[in-house]
DNA sequence: ACGAGGATGCTCT
DNA sequence: GAGCATCCTCGTG
């Protein structure tokens, strides 16, 4: 399987959101094999938006980094990770968009096992049916053995990587408000498959 | 099927 | 001290 490149991700955030459905994405494991997925649902974040972390650390007026603070590394070079924590139990994963010095990223919110999905159960003991494996950014990344470990590192080597999708589908992609969000609701920046029985089963914020 | 409530820790004000 | 790009369990219908 041959890593995208950094080209890839050193393009327009949505761009990159929306053309990472039905990538795979892959952890070659240590100890528990090949962990392979299919994206099927994606959100973008740029650095004009109130829900991007690291949104108060640019200047305004002219788009520089003025600050430091938790999305400092949302800056960083096109394919890099960025993993964080969140409600204190979860990590999410985020790939680096844009070029260097420009904000932006995109988080992974489910995957369909293609392979590795024993090494998934074993991880997801609260996981009752398939879906449940992968059908949320916070599942997807304790099923993939994904942690701050990776954080930062270059998504486009082993051993986290993606990889472009081995067969076709004839998938409908659609958009929606994006999920759990306060600030930004109005932008339409989630894409996922419609109908997938992968896809995560949260509300759009903006329909609340 | 669905909703309420709780867990748990880091960042920012 | 509040808020958070979430998930799980346990109620009630």
């Amino acid at each position: 399987m041959e890593p995208l490149p950094q080209r890839y991700f050193d393009r327009p955030t949505l761009e990159v959101a929306r053309d990472l459905i039905g990538v795979r994405l892959v952890h070659e494991h240590p100890t528990d094999g090949v962990l392979v997925g299919r994206i099927v649902e994606t959100e973008a974040y740029t650095q004009d938006d109130p829900a991007f972390h690291g949104w108060n650390l640019v200047d305004p007026d002219t788009g520089e980094l003025t600050r430091e603070g938790r999305g400092t590394d949302l800056f960083r070079a096109p394919g890099t990770a960025y993993v964080y924590l969140i409600y204190g139990m979860y990590w999410l994963l985020n790939v680096v968009t844009e070029a260097k010095g420009t904000g932006g990223a995109v988080l992974i919110r489910a995957v369909e096992p293609l392979d590795g999905q024993t090494a998934m159960q074993a991880r997801r003991s609260a996981a009752r049916r398939p879906p449940d494996l992968t059908n949320g950014p916070g599942k997807l990344t304790q099923a993939f053995a994904i942690d701050d470990a990776f954080h930062g590192t270059d998504l486009t080597q082993s051993p986290l990587y993606f990889a472009p999708p081995e067969e076709p589908n004839d998938w409908t992609i659609a958009t929606s408000s994006r999920i759990g969000i306060s600030k930004g609701v109005d932008r339409e920046w989630r894409f996922f498959v419609e109908g997938h029985s992968f896809v995560s089963p949260a509300t759009p914020s903006r329909e609340k």
